[in-house]
RNA sequence: GGGUUCGUAGCUCAGCCAGGUAGAGUACCGGACUUUUAAUCCGGCUGUCCGGGGUCCGAAUCCCCGCGAACCCGCCA
């Protein structure tokens, strides 16, 4: 069998970047300048999986520099998409605001000039923090400059071919009737609700009525109004079917990922920028959509969301771009508590990289290596201080107050590390977070008899006294055995009480460690 | 109705997309270790890789057929 020659850098990455520009070059387009994209939804708060796509079309921009083109990711805000339904979480009044652009409804955290404004400056900033550069492009401005113009021309003076099309790909009979135009309309400033009934191709204008529509299983009175919209200038805007290939062409996109939920909207589109519009449609791949642990939505109560923001409170920045740059197939249930695999895993590539660690396969380590340049944007610099995450995680729980210094100093103690470092530092604070919000100390029932009872107290006026006991581990078993109660039993409450566990480390150093004063007081309220 | 993904240790899963000795965490057992308790560290144990066929010198990995589970589309964007 002959030796698979590696492509670029061995990753997934370069193997698509190498197909698109095997099909790029089979079709004589040029490649002075090659465009990738992402839509990014602002609807509702971004998932860190609507990161995904971004970030995953980065990485293809990446490749494509990396074998000596140039590239750049166009970030598209679908801002001017109506509001469907109020996210889970967000007030009642904004029903008031449903079906129109987002762009347009007030800002419901009062930060922001639009709610639209609100939810993609959320995933920016996401995308800020893990250093993908993009250029932003507004859905809002793209309509209002008229720059889908000639698409939007073409495609509804081709509505009727169109309409069958999606009927035969999708079994969506209405645009054999309707156009795939949707104008905002004059009167009551919403979308969906205003039906467009006919093109009149030589003004670029479209007649429409107010007429109303259903979203899901609600229906949504139209107000009525009859008028004529521009297509060049007023605002409305394709429905999804078609718009992406006016996109692609007005834009030159020769690549966009997508998530499997839009997989048929991305056949006809494709159909569409071929077959109409005259563009050949871009390169893709599809990748499986990020759910919430259990396969469906939990509780979507506020903060169980994993935003990118969320996610940046535990997790480095690298974390979630290994997340993305892992892989793209296979169906993933994402939750918090990846965290610390993640983490651990990316100092393990770093050793690989930096020939700490050997693989015995070659293969292996040039695509593990490759993995961890593009988690580094193909600016790998040089190791970093590690600690793994789960220790530390177990000794943030153990000290919460004043606990930069304590955790560093066990380190030191267990000869984890040498001396202190400002990464390690960061690490506590995220590892703290982990577990002030994961592992949260919780009060619980013990069950305390009379004799018990007698003993914590002591214990407790013990631990309270100026003057350090010597040998705390003996002191406890024989205040323990002169009041009758049963050493074994005794510790474990002690370790209910102070642990919330059955068991844990050595009672008499672990409470000087904590802080003894601190156990006292956490005793006395079980008195 | 159409489509996609998943099935690997008791449990949770990685490895598969570019084939080359079956892996982690957890649980369990033992040790460092003290008057029984081990957070931490070290060592050990754990397999019909869902079933069947095919390709190959070689398959958990690639292809086909089943079985089971989940998700998406069939509103809209």
């Amino acid at each position: 069998m002959e030796e698979q020659k590696i492509i670029g850098r061995g990753t997934w990455i370069d193997k698509l970047a190498d197909e698109l520009l095997e099909r790029e070059k089979s079709l004589g387009r040029s490649t002075n300048m090659i465009r990738v994209e992402s839509g990014l939804g602002a609807s509702g708060i971004p998932h860190i999986g609507s990161l995904g796509d971004a970030v995953r079309a980065y990485g293809i921009k990446l490749a494509l520099e990396n074998f000596g083109f140039k590239s750049e990711l166009v970030a598209y805000s679908d801002d001017l998409d109506g509001l469907r339904k109020i996210p889970e979480g967000l007030p009642d009044w904004l029903k008031d605001h449903i079906a129109k652009p987002v762009s347009f409804i007030p800002d419901p955290f009062g930060c922001h000039d639009s709610y639209g404004l609100h939810m993609s400056s959320l995933l920016l900033d996401g995308l800020d923090k893990l250093g993908i550069k993009y250029k932003f492009q507004r859905g809002v401005d793209t309509y209002r400059n008229g720059l889908l113009k000639d698409q939007i021309h073409t495609i509804l003076t081709n509505n009727k071919k169109i309409g069958e099309k999606i009927a035969e790909f999708v079994g969506q009979e209405k645009y054999q009737e309707a156009l795939p135009y949707f104008p905002v309309c004059a009167n009551c400033g919403r979308l969906y609700t205003a039906i467009a009934y006919e093109y009149l191709p030589d003004e670029k204008k479209i007649k429409y009525k107010c007429s109303g529509t259903t979203i899901g299983s609600k229906i949504l009175d139209g107000c009525g109004h009859e008028g004529i919209a521009d297509i060049t200038k007023d605002l409305g805007k394709l429905a999804w079917k078609v718009e992406f290939a006016a996109r692609w062409q007005a834009f030159d996109i020769r690549f966009e990922a997508y998530g499997k939920d839009i997989m048929d909207s991305v056949k006809v589109n494709d159909w569409v920028a071929d077959e109409i519009l005259g563009f050949q449609h871009p390169t893709h791949v599809k990748y499986e959509m990020f759910l919430d642990k259990g396969g469906k939505k939990i509780s979507k109560s506020l903060g169980n969301v994993v935003t990118s923001q969320a996610w940046l409170r535990y997790g480095t920045p690298k974390s979630i771009l290994l997340l993305l740059y892992k892989r793209i197939t296979g169906a993933r249930e994402i939750g918090f508590e990846d965290i610390p695999v993640l983490m651990d895993e990316y100092h393990e590539l770093e050793n690989i990289y930096f020939g700490k660690i050997k693989l015995d396969n070659e293969n292996k380590t040039t695509r593990v290596k490759g993995l961890y340049e593009y988690v580094n944007l193909l600016k790998p610099s040089s190791p970093t201080p590690y600690v793994n995450y789960r220790l530390l995680v177990q000794l943030c729980k153990i000290f919460r107050e004043d606990r930069t210094s304590k955790v560093t100093k066990k380190l030191i103690e267990y000869g984890t590390m040498k001396e202190p470092s400002s990464e390690i530092d960061e690490l506590i604070t995220l590892a703290g977070n982990y577990a002030d919000d994961f592992d949260k100390p919780t009060k619980v029932e013990v069950q305390i008899d009379a004799m018990t009872k007698k003993t914590l107290s002591e214990l407790a006026s013990i631990l309270s006294a100026e003057k350090e006991p010597e040998d705390l581990q003996n002191t406890i078993y024989n205040i323990a055995k002169s009041n009758g109660v049963q050493p074994k039993d005794f510790f474990r409450i002690l370790y209910q009480i102070i642990l919330a566990a059955e068991r844990g480390p050595k009672i008499g150093p672990f409470i000087l460690d904590i802080g003894r004063k601190k156990v006292a007081s956490t005793i006395s309220e079980y008195l």
